[in-house]
DNA sequence: CCCATAACTAAACGAGTGTTTAGTTATTAA
DNA sequence: TTAATAACTAAACACTCGTTTAGTTATGGG
């Protein structure tokens, strides 16, 4: 009927999500997507409608490159020991590509204030709350554990998750890894 | 022999702080400040040169403002249960005013990359640093303790604050309330 | 082959950014 | 009282932002 797209949506995505990453969401400019995903603004406009279609849409992308850590830790049998892998792992998550990135959700949620746009709000809180789903059901493979300690700890690891993203950016590996050594001290 | 200035400068600085602790560097314009610190750009401009020395001003500002708890910390003899309390007063300390601000040196760590400007960066860094030491010394009360686990545990307790204050945006207390006791869990 | 149509290019939009500057007002030493 | 000068007001600066739009190019069904 009419003249082919010349890139796909779903590789141009990978690139203007790893932007984000880098830059955050404010700092991160049209111009600068344009160049990175190596296509015009009208063809960004088109296939993601705005900006925050965009950050959307590299929001899932991210989810998706993260899936595979948090299915390694599904699938992990060994409770404690495993969500303590699963924080190292991510670690080396962060630092994938290149120096002091943190996390894409961590760093949104630091960056953005309360009347932020509710989507990307909603898509974060969706975030945490999944992971901590995932934590909640490695804690109850210890069968002696109540449901209230299982959600205080879930909670503490899910703040702790937090802010060894935001602490990514700043400390070194030595402090990093001496702090998963204490979170995880008493288990 | 000339007009005399309308306004004093380290009253007009506090709301400018206000203003960057509760919407970061990047999204606090001149014209918010100009509105929020009650005088003119220009009057602005003649007392801090510019955005970045009105920020640079603000974040001493901070200090001060936060030197109160500090100095708290320094006169307790309580060892461990003094850096507990502190992490408590923190919590208020961040809820003052308003709900959800964070802290606005953790709030600036996560804003900025690498390349940010060289006299922010170093102005984050030392204080950082000037609390590690207050830590150190708090830890040193327990004279059973050699270097290595002193240095340990003050980066333990960095990056638990740096976590807590990225969370305080985020978590409700009792979330928080919780993260604290889990921090201290071992002591 | 041709034309409807989608995808491309590139320029322009209005609004907002940090900063400067020309012009006015008020103060005070001489 | 006056002249020098610092502090004020407000407009303009050049630039970037996210977004739109007019004009061009390529595609594929009839």
């Amino acid at each position: 009927m009419a003249r082919k797209k010349e890139y796909l949506e779903e590789e141009v995505i990978v690139k203007a999500m790893n932007l984000f990453w880098r830059n955050g969401y404010e700092t991160t400019s049209m111009q600068m997507l344009e160049k990175e995903m190596g296509i015009n603004k009208f063809s960004i406009y088109s296939s993601f409608g705005n900006k925050k279609g965009v950050f959307l849409e590299s929001l899932k992308c991210y989810k998706q490159k993260l899936n595979k850590l948090i299915n390694q830790l599904k699938t992990s049998e060994n409770g404690i020991a495993g969500l303590k892998q699963y924080f190292y792992d991510f670690i080396e998550f962060t630092k994938e590509t290149e120096f002091g990135k943190g996390c894409l959700i961590t760093n949104t949620a630091n960056e953005i204030g309360e009347d932020a746009d509710e989507k990307i709000k909603d898509a974060l809180t969706k975030f945490t709350d999944d992971v901590k789903q995932v934590f909640i059901q490695i804690l109850k493979q210890d069968k002696t554990k109540d449901n209230a300690t299982i959600e205080q700890q879930a909670d503490f690891l899910i703040i702790s998750m937090f802010g060894l993203s935001s602490a990514t950016r700043i400390f070194n590996k030595i402090q990093l890894y001496n702090y998963i050594e204490n979170i995880f001290k008493n288990n």
